[in-house]
DNA sequence: ACTGTTGTTGATAAGATCACTTTACTTTAT
DNA sequence: ATAAAGTAAAGTGATCTTATCAACAACAGT
């Protein structure tokens, strides 16, 4: 049930963006050393986010990153689905990546004890991370 | 936030375990072929869940495991810990085994946002797994 | 005591994932 | 033109997952 560091740096780099939102823009070395991640790692997590279209870049000379969205349409839980895939414990309770368990002894979805319990766990997993955005985690942020 | 095959296979073996509970005990063999898991790898769970004390086994003719505590004193959130480790989605929000997180840059655990976030989702995870135990388990199951 | 069945232990290993690192290339402002 | 900055792909070592295999130990029933 482990949150992957990939996915820890991303929610820490949205942040950090989220907090200079509309005022400036961030480069990649002055995320990593706020947020102390490495920056050729971190790299690779800002290119996928912006394959997703949260975020955007510019080149050159006083380049940097943006947000794209605003803070309060991105959800913790859309950011870590991006970076590690489905929230749901396993598979066949995904509603956002179903696939079925091939060797499940339970033809019937319904019937299967181990997929009701972690059917309650996703909800409440999802619950939690879909109604909260990179608005409110700010919003916890201690003021610099 | 996966679950291992490990636990999953590790919860359904119990499953079985508590369906005869009282009643007789099961040869490896049974519960690999009643839940489709693979015999060996199932060999380590049961070990691994034996030491823990959950469970003990029986050699020779007319061996096999049975369930040594009630059902309803274990619950799947224990199992899960005991064969995957913390449920928390990070170590620092864990409360059976937490580590501080060295590289965080927030210094004081109540200024970390992502660490707030994933304490309450760690809660959730607890609040389901903990209250569910193996009779509830057994009860959601079809009778055969 | 023997025999067959079962449990225990340890070694091994393919494959995936994690957490980076390296290298090379492209774009932009001046 | 050039230096600063971002883009992109490939590679790497460590660890984890998911097993598989073989050898050995213990036990029950005859």
């Amino acid at each position: 049930m482990k949150l992957s560091k990939k996915s820890e740096y991303g929610l820490r780099a949205l942040l950090e963006l989220t907090l200079v939102h509309g005022k400036a823009t961030l480069q990649r070395h002055d995320i990593a050393a706020r947020q102390r991640i490495p920056v050729e790692f971190l790299e690779q997590i800002l290119l996928t986010l912006k394959r997703a279209g949260l975020i955007s870049s510019r080149r050159g000379v006083n380049g940097g990153y943006i947000l794209i969205k605003q803070p309060n349409e991105i959800t913790l839980g859309q950011v870590i689905r991006i970076l590690d895939g489905p929230l749901a414990p396993i598979g066949c309770v995904s509603k956002t990546a179903y696939q079925k368990c091939s060797d499940c002894p339970y033809a019937n979805k319904a019937r299967c004890p181990v997929q009701q319990v972690m059917g309650t766990v996703r909800d409440a997993i999802a619950g939690i991370l879909d109604h909260y955005s990179l608005a409110d985690f700010a919003a916890d942020h201690p003021k610099s």
